[in-house]
DNA sequence: ATTTAAAATTGTAATGATTACAATTTTATT
DNA sequence: AATAAAATTGTAATCATTACAATTTTAAAT
């Protein structure tokens, strides 16, 4: 079993969400689908083996997952939400040439400003845009 | 007149677009509304002044602008984009409680990582939220 | 095992931001 | 004044997300 999949099954029961087989589907399509997903790549992932999923079900599931702090919100995108089932600090870099998005690492926890003294941060995101390097390979073709 | 402006408008000479009315609103309305506002905000900031304003005109207008580099796009909320006349680096906080923005400075430059040599990085951005001061006074009311 | 209430899921319709695009207007140039 | 390019407008289309009522599933109680 993949350890993210356990560490957020024990989150859901000690809040005592139902592990009901929707929302086990789902969280394992994030655990093997690190390509910060959309709400539609997991429809479309999981209609084959559950053709009754509804997309409403996967909105509720991840709502219900970020609530809790157990996955994490990308809006890296204009038009659409990711979502990323790390949630240790990372930073997040997006090829505006493939559309990949790439983790990097980087410990924003510790990051402090006088400006934000007396704020309290709940959420960090560091978000780069570019172009990947085998993109810019491609390029020279 | 706004320093900010007498840059833009030399950077959309310089590029031989045209400083059309409308354009030069919109710049001004971003000039002088430093809260990052909404496609929405802006239009509603200029209908008064100019009832016959498209929204596709806001739109292409912001487009042009972003595309130069002389606005930044803000996608700190999911649902839609925010638009910021300050280019230097800096971050942003949005307090979830009140909704507000708040500019904090960093440089990202600092933010450098092994993980990302060989791409090529073209935007950065940092993205805090919580709750801000004021809000966090007002809750002990 | 049956009953019952709460939770979860579904499907459809609504919302709201953004884009596409054709028609019209404005502008700069000849 | 004529002309072509650029800019603007308004409407309709698109697409992600949400609202919500109806249905199904689940867990607990009898």
């Amino acid at each position: 079993m993949h350890p993210r999949y356990a560490l957020v099954t024990n989150q859901l029961k000690k809040h005592q969400i139902r592990l009901s087989d929707r929302r086990l589907k789902i969280l394992e399509c994030l655990c093997y689908n690190l390509e910060h997903p959309t709400v539609d790549q997991i429809y479309v992932n999981l209609h084959k083996e559950i053709p009754t999923l509804s997309k409403t079900t996967i909105y509720n599931t991840l709502h219900t997952l970020a609530e809790l702090g157990l996955i994490r919100i990308i809006n890296i995108e204009d038009n659409k939400t990711r979502y990323d089932i790390i949630t240790e600090s990372h930073g997040h870099f997006k090829c505006q040439t493939c559309g990949s998005i790439f983790n990097f690492e980087v410990d924003l926890k510790f990051f402090a400003t006088d400006e934000l003294s007396g704020f309290k941060i709940m959420e960090r995101n560091l978000y780069f845009k570019g172009i990947c390097q085998e993109c810019l390979l491609n390029k020279n073709d």
